[in-house]
RNA sequence: GCCUCUUUAGCUCAGCUGGUUAGAGCGCCGGACUGUUAAUCCGUAGGUCCAAGGUUCAAGUCCUUGAAGAGGCGCCA
């Protein structure tokens, strides 16, 4: 018989039907309730077992964890909290689970010790939800930009370009580290290495994408990107993933545009596809946040939350008004920021965009027209040559999860900005010749898809919404 | 990289100003019950108190160093 999924029983309730349903049994109560979940949905279904004549010896294998098949009929449920369950009358044990060495009891276990054991944690309802809901995301942002006409680009993963400035790389090579080849002068002989030169995990892919969107209009790249910074926080990972769209002939105001609708179309879908198990993780949360102090939780319930995003248009407002707004802010003159804000040109910590978003606007916030000095050398430059056309977007409890600009796309202006930033031009020699040759005003920016999934699935670690994740001194599975 | 906190049973935790034999809930195992909902009830077992040094008559508790984990900051997505 043809196995059936968990989720499409209790959706179209084939009630007499014979099914065969297959999954892995979270609790086996009374020694015939066997509530059984296969993945398909956060939800279980409940597979009532014959006491009388199923054999002890099958039963006492019908434990947390094992893998089982049963086949029988869909009936009305006698009991509370399910509407259908089956009455097996062939249970099958495809897979053991030894009770006394499976870690993974009917109870609840913190998010720390699941981290430990993340090869088993799929099969708890959290992570298990996470995924699904991650999983909705990312074919939401692939389907927003598809229909929109943009061409999925790939950006290499290995890269030569050492000049993409996004923080420290992970080296690649072949070269024997017991014994490297060395030149003349004692430096590491590059010329020696599998690409014959010194190459990185990609940063970014974004100035690849530059030059398809110059040509094919709109891109966008959805792919892993690596950091060697020794970042320790919730929100830092060594590997995670990247959106990142170019759009020709579109300015900073398009970008922002994009994605504020972007980032709204994905809330809206994974509100419809996934709404049990966003209930399950809001229920999550609220247990979570009852043991901190009242005011540490947050005043919205996930739906809310998101629903409150979809709802209201981001707030938009230069990195001048910002400053204005935090110099004249009450923490800031009761001395309560441990940065404070005297004057203009001073990069802004997270204390003041946690100001900004949680405490004065509470609501997304797009910060554009940064001071030229704390942006990177590819921002167009505005007419007031002080400031440049970057935009970073700000959420509530995440921070920044969108940074983007528009390009500069002027020749004489970018190489003179490269040599401030002591960038070699010979080496980008390639990306210049976008502008020498059919240069075009044109935007982008890079969305971090982990952050955004902890914004979607309210959780408040990186690495409990990506599933190995990598960080300092961790890279285990 | 910097700062703070944590580490006690399989899991989640309690263990007071250092003082007899280190506790609870859940899980496991055994039994009872049998339409249960993290089932319930009874019982048993289960500990290198993170590691190594030190102080002390006495250390789970105090000190030093180290390890692992968490939170905050910086870097950023």
């Amino acid at each position: 018989m043809r196995r059936v999924k968990i989720k499409d029983i209790l959706t179209n309730q084939p009630i007499g039907q014979d099914v065969n349903v297959k999954g892995w049994v979270r609790t086996f109560r009374n020694n015939q309730f066997i509530a059984l979940n296969d993945g398909s949905t956060i939800s279980t279904l409940q597979i009532v077992a014959d006491r009388e004549k199923e054999d002890e010896s099958l039963l006492k294998k019908i434990t947390t964890g094992a893998a089982i098949s049963a086949t029988g009929k869909v009936v009305e449920s006698q009991g509370k909290g399910q509407s259908v369950e089956i009455h097996a009358n062939k249970i099958e044990v495809l897979g053991e689970a030894d009770p006394e060495k499976y870690p993974l009891q009917p109870k609840r276990h913190s998010l720390e010790f699941l981290r430990d054991i993340a090869h088993l944690r799929f099969r708890t309802n959290t992570f298990s939800a996470v995924f699904r809901v991650r999983h909705a995301a990312a074919f939401a942002i692939h389907k927003f930009f598809n229909d929109r006409g943009f061409v999925y680009l790939n950006t290499p993963i290995v890269t030569g370009s050492d000049a993409e400035g996004a923080g420290e790389m992970f080296q690649v090579t072949t070269l024997d580290l017991n014994d490297v080849a060395k030149d003349d002068s004692g430096a590491v002989d590059f010329s020696q290495d599998f690409f014959n030169k010194a190459t990185n995990l990609t940063v970014s892919g974004q100035l690849e994408a530059e030059l398809g969107a110059l040509a094919l209009s709109e891109v966008y790249t959805f792919g892993p990107t690596f950091r060697a910074e020794n970042s320790n926080t919730s929100r830092h990972a060594a590997e995670f993933w990247m959106i990142e769209p170019e759009v020709a002939f579109a300015d900073i105001h398009d970008n922002m545009d994009l994605a504020e609708a972007m980032l709204k179309y994905v809330i809206k879908h994974v509100m419809k596809q996934c709404e049990d198990d966003l209930t399950f993780l809001e229920q999550r949360l609220i247990n979570e946040e009852k043991q901190k102090p009242q005011n540490e939780r947050s005043d919205m319930a996930l739906k809310e939350k998101m629903a409150f995003v979809l709802e209201n248009d981001f707030q938009r407002l230069t990195y001048t008004e910002a400053i204005d707004i935090l110099r004249n802010s009450k923490p800031n003159k009761k001395k309560k920021f441990k940065f404070p804000i005297d004057g203009w040109g001073a990069d802004l910590q997270s204390e003041h965009e946690r100001f900004l978003v949680e405490k004065h606007f509470k609501k997304p916030v797009m910060l554009v027209d940064y001071p030229k000095e704390i942006k990177a050398f590819y921002m167009r430059m505005n007419d007031d040559n002080k400031t440049v056309a970057a935009m970073d977007i700000l959420f509530p409890g995440i921070g920044e999860i969108v940074g983007g600009s528009q390009r500069e796309e002027r020749l004489d202006v970018l190489t003179s900005r490269m040599k401030d930033f002591d960038i070699p031009e010979h080496e980008m020699d390639w990306f210049l010749d976008t502008r020498r040759f059919g240069t075009c005003p044109h935007a982008g920016f890079g969305l971090g898809f982990e952050r955004f999934v902890m914004f979607l699935t309210g959780m408040g670690n990186i690495r409990d919404v990506i599933p190995f994740p990598r960080t300092p001194g961790n890279a285990e599975f």
